[in-house]
RNA sequence: GCGGACGUGGUGGAACCGGUAGACACAAGGGACUUAAAAUCCCUCGGCCAUGCGCCGUGCGGGUUCGAGUCCCGCCGUCCGCACCA
């Protein structure tokens, strides 16, 4: 899960402008000094172990994950976002009486450290480590709800030990096996590529010319659960639309049919037949040429006698694999010479040609073209001269004169020029080819077979690199590849290593790699290709329910806390992570190591944190630390801090690194606070749309700490506690009646993750607070409505700014720790009112209120707008056509 | 190219099932307090006509409905995902 690793390097430099040093003046006269606060309350938590789940708690568990980190080595505020709203959730959860599980840990392998290692001549461990460190001493200033004792990283070997035993496990399940397959190679590097690591061709790194190499490689078969990881989709309600949609095209099944066309000349690889997939046979009189994969095994041996097509197969393979060398590529193809038989019109002969817009793992790597409905077809027809013969017309059409142009006819229409088909849908054509082909036979073997086909490939999960788990398996001669027992676990990464030359560590490494055969004894040697990282992430919500236990899973404990009830982190991981994550549940639950198949119930998607970009003079960027804002509206420019110099204000973009726009989160917590950090974070923007970060907004949470801390501080000053009076006035009631509406409204959006509005909420208690507070105490009926709205304004803000809310809970008398207090508790008495006010249209257009009886019936409702002036005036005299009432919400007036 | 999402004041955004558009906040303007500034508190804040019983207004154009930001059709724009998947 190694994405936006951003680590802040403007530690050092502050304050970020001018309006915050004043800031910091001022909070030292005021009353609520946050850090020292913070830190205490921090403290109370920690020694009352307030956060530390137990595992056979009787109350209802409940599960609440954010994605875990890479440890980069500092928090960037995409973490402080995504990690403020998980610790909403769980202290909400955790006050509504669930036993509530809530870990953190480390996405610890991955190139990074090897990266790091490299340049610094630092150990990728100990880099790593020390990241960790630095960065869970971050989160903690952050006063989230944690259980720290679960915590662990992915490069313990203790994780990955038990990481290896699930290998071996899918081994022996079939669930993990090895295959050729291609990679980019970079020569210089010696190392594989992801394909974002090629630019034009070329490694990021070394800038050389990347190769396609084929490689023996480990994969998981994740292939086996497509249909299953497809249809379960549907089962995933309280996942986002827009990912569940996302990973259905990812998995992109297709229905469709084998075909074979007997060969008229004879194959090269000795095949009577060529083997298509389609998906539209409705189409298969308008054939017109049969295309090959320059991967194709007929391709392969074709070009072992002709060099012509073996220089063309070659020149396939030139070109890039990115998306835009792909798109600009132009549709060439050689012809084989070869011809087939039409398999329903046996007079006709068609030619096979190698083109390179086939893909060999799709389908069958091969392809029967029909140039009018198929764009890519027409074009290579176009190209080379092939016929063009319409199937499908179009409704309206005329048969005799309809042409295909430079556009393939692609939608519904009446099937023609088809023989027995003539007159079909295109649908009732497709079942009629799949049922004639079906019946007919080549060579004893059905001539069609339907087939659903998946875009979905296995996971190739070999890295040529030493930071990551080692595959735990041993190459002998004379046995093959032999699984490490059990017993001999972990594979330990062995620590002296070295990265002064380029490729992998473990494959050069003296005596490493050297090891007996566990069959034969005989010298073997060990596998040195590590796992992917999304390997590590695939289980670690597993393994966070008995993070110590002596099996990959304790399958009782892990099957009684998942799924994750709540998984909240960034769109990037939309497909991969979450993909494999689901397989890995399943590929557990057939080796035995868990009874749950969803690992997440839940899942919400958070927006980006962004920031405007600045431009130095000469072009380069700017920090926001590093620049001064003046002047507002059309006068608001930037200055550089040092030496004054005009500073161009750009686009607003997600914080990185290369863009310098990034806020240091520890200089915000250090300036205003954790709790007003976390406050800003999920106020004002929907949790899933982007935040922009300014420094207006941090400044306003910040005010609001402090309005609160007066207020609170105020009441518990003048309002005295006294016990429940017997009876409340009209203006203690309309106080108690906001007070417990509010609480209503803020529990239903912590439910819904709508954070912004559980702040706009609390703003508007603070509001009716203090306006409450300002009109005096005039009894002890109001002295109750007041203290309780104010407990109820700390219990309520508490989720989101913890610290401020317990030194607030203690200021108005109360001994416990908030965070252990259970919710408010609503009185439904005080959510319904005798008497509503309905707004009252004429014609739709809003004309007067009416207030009446909660109770009235419809004709009472009728009665009285028909009194109300304004309706009077409307009507001016006419009666009204008919009256729309609907109860408890509007009525309208239809003259 | 295919698929999807979104479009509301100066700004971020509210508006639950079709029922008072602009909650709440930021910015801005005015005032109080102050020697002064900051902080704090109060007021104004979609547009127009000018003072009311007004008109217009949720990207644009149509439609359905007593009633549309919300539903339907067609455009325009922005963003995201996939991308030669036969």
């Amino acid at each position: 899960m190694t994405t936006g690793a951003i680590s802040g390097d403007s530690r050092a430099t502050r304050p970020h402008s001018r309006k915050t040093s004043e800031a910091i003046n001022i909070m030292a006269t005021e009353r609520y000094n946050a850090r020292e606060a913070e830190s205490r309350w921090q403290r109370v938590w920690d020694e009352n172990n307030v956060f530390t789940t137990v595992n056979d708690d009787p109350r209802p568990k409940y599960y609440v994950l954010e994605m875990f980190p890479y440890p980069s080595g500092r928090i960037h505020m995409g973490h402080v976002r995504n990690y403020a709203m998980g610790d909403v959730v769980a202290r909400y959860k955790r006050a509504r009486g669930f036993n509530v599980l809530h870990p953190m840990g480390w996405d610890a392998f991955g190139m990074p450290a090897e990266n790091a290692a490299m340049q610094n001549k630092v150990h990728p461990r100990d880099w790593t480590y020390e990241n960790i460190a630095a960065m869970r001493s971050q989160l903690k200033i952050m006063g989230l709800s944690l259980d720290w004792a679960r915590e662990f990283a992915t490069c313990d070997v203790d994780y990955y030990a038990q990481q290896q035993r699930l290998f071996l496990d899918f081994l022996k399940a079939g669930l993990a096996y090895r295959k050729n397959s291609k990679v980019n190679w970079d020569p210089v590097d010696m190392t594989v590529l992801a394909n974002e690591q090629v630019i034009d061709g070329r490694g990021w790194r070394s800038g050389a010319l990347v190769e396609q190499r084929e490689l023996t490689q480990w994969f998981f078969k994740i292939s086996d659960w497509s249909e299953e990881l497809l249809s379960a989709l549907d089962t995933l309600d309280r996942w986002p639309e827009k990912v569940r949609l996302m990973q259905k095209n990812w998995i992109g099944r297709s229905e469709g049919l084998r075909v074979r066309f007997a060969f008229t000349t004879p194959a090269p690889t000795g095949d009577t037949a060529l083997e298509i997939f389609t998906t539209r046979p409705d189409t298969l009189f308008g054939a017109s040429f049969m295309g090959l994969s320059p991967d194709h095994p007929i391709s392969a041996k074709l070009a072992e006698n002709d060099p012509k097509i073996a220089d063309f197969i070659a020149e396939c393979r030139k070109t890039g694999t990115s998306a835009e060398a792909i798109e600009t590529a132009e549709k060439v193809g050689i012809d084989t010479g070869l011809t087939v038989e039409h398999p329903l019109d046996p007079s006709l002969t068609l030619p096979v040609y190698i083109a390179n817009f086939i893909l060999m793992d799709y389908g069958t790597g091969a392809i029967f073209a029909c140039p009018a409905h198929d764009q890519r077809d027409l074009d290579f027809a176009r190209k080379y001269g092939l016929p063009v013969k319409p199937v499908v017309l179009p409704e309206g059409a005329d048969p005799a004169t309809f042409e295909i142009g430079t556009e393939a006819f692609t939608d519904e229409g009446k099937i023609f020029n088809s023989g027995f088909m003539d007159g079909m849908t295109i649908a009732e054509a497709k079942e009629a080819a799949a049922r004639t082909l079906e019946a007919r036979e080549i060579d004893g073997a059905p001539q069609g077979a339907r087939q659903v086909n998946y875009r979905l490939r296995d996971w190739g999960i070999s890295r040529q690199r030493y930071w990551g788990c080692p595959i735990p398996v041993i190459h002998c001669e004379a046995c093959g590849v032999v699984p490490v027992p059990v017993e001999d676990l972990p594979v330990k990464l062995p620590d002296d290593i070295d990265f002064d030359k380029p490729g992998n560590p473990l494959d050069r490494h003296p005596t490493w790699r050297n090891v007996a055969c566990p069959c034969c004894g005989k010298d073997a040697r060990r596998e040195t290709d590590t796992m992917d990282t999304f390997v590590d992430s695939s289980w670690y919500f597993a393994r966070f329910t008995d993070s110590k236990a002596a099996t990959p899973t304790d399958k009782a404990v892990a099957d009684a806390w998942l799924p994750v009830d709540q998984y909240i982190g960034g769109i990037e991981h939309a497909i991969l992570h979450l993909l494999y994550s689901r397989f890995f549940a399943r590929a557990m639950c057939a080796t035995g190591h868990l009874g749950v198949k969803e690992p997440f119930k839940g899942l919400f998607t958070q927006g980006m944190v962004t920031h405007e970009t600045y431009r130095k003079p000469d072009g380069a960027w700017a920090s926001p630390a590093e620049v001064r804002i003046d002047g507002d509206g059309e006068a608001r420019k930037a200055v550089l801090i040092d030496g004054g110099a005009d500073v161009t204000i750009g686009s607003i973009e997600k914080m990185s690194k290369s863009k310098k726009n990034t806020v240091d989160p520890s200089d915000i917590i250090e300036t205003y606070g954790a709790d007003t950090a976390r406050w800003f974070m999920l106020s004002d923007s929907p949790p899933e749309r982007d935040v922009q970060w300014t420094e207006d907004g941090v400044q306003g949470a910040w005010r609001f700490m402090q309005r609160v801390w007066r207020l609170i501080g105020d009441i518990a000053e003048t309002v005295p506690a006294g016990p429940r009076p017997e009876a409340f006035g009209e203006a203690a009631t309309t106080l108690r009646r906001a007070t417990h509406k509010i609480c209503v409204a803020v529990s239903g959006d912590f439910e819904g993750l709508a954070f912004n509005r559980a702040v706009a909420r609390v703003y508007e208690l603070v509001n009716t607070l203090s306006k409450a507070h300002q009109g005096g105490v005039s009894g002890a009926d109001m002295a109750f409505a007041l203290r309780e709205a104010a407990d109820f304004l700390v219990q309520l803000m508490a989720p989101m700014a913890p610290h401020l809310a317990e030194e607030c809970w203690r200021a108005l008398g109360h001994d416990g720790i908030l965070a252990m207090a259970s919710w408010p508790e609503v009185e439904q008495d005080l959510l319904v009112e005798n008497t509503i006010t309905l707004p009252v249209q004429v014609n739709g257009k809003k004309r007067a209120d009416l207030t009446i009886a909660r109770e009235a019936s419809k004709e009472e409702v009728e009665a009285a707008t028909l009194e109300l002036d304004a309706v009077v005036r409307a009507l001016a005299g006419k009666t009204a056509r008919k009256i729309i009432v609907v109860p408890q919400r509007i009525v309208n007036v239809v003259v």
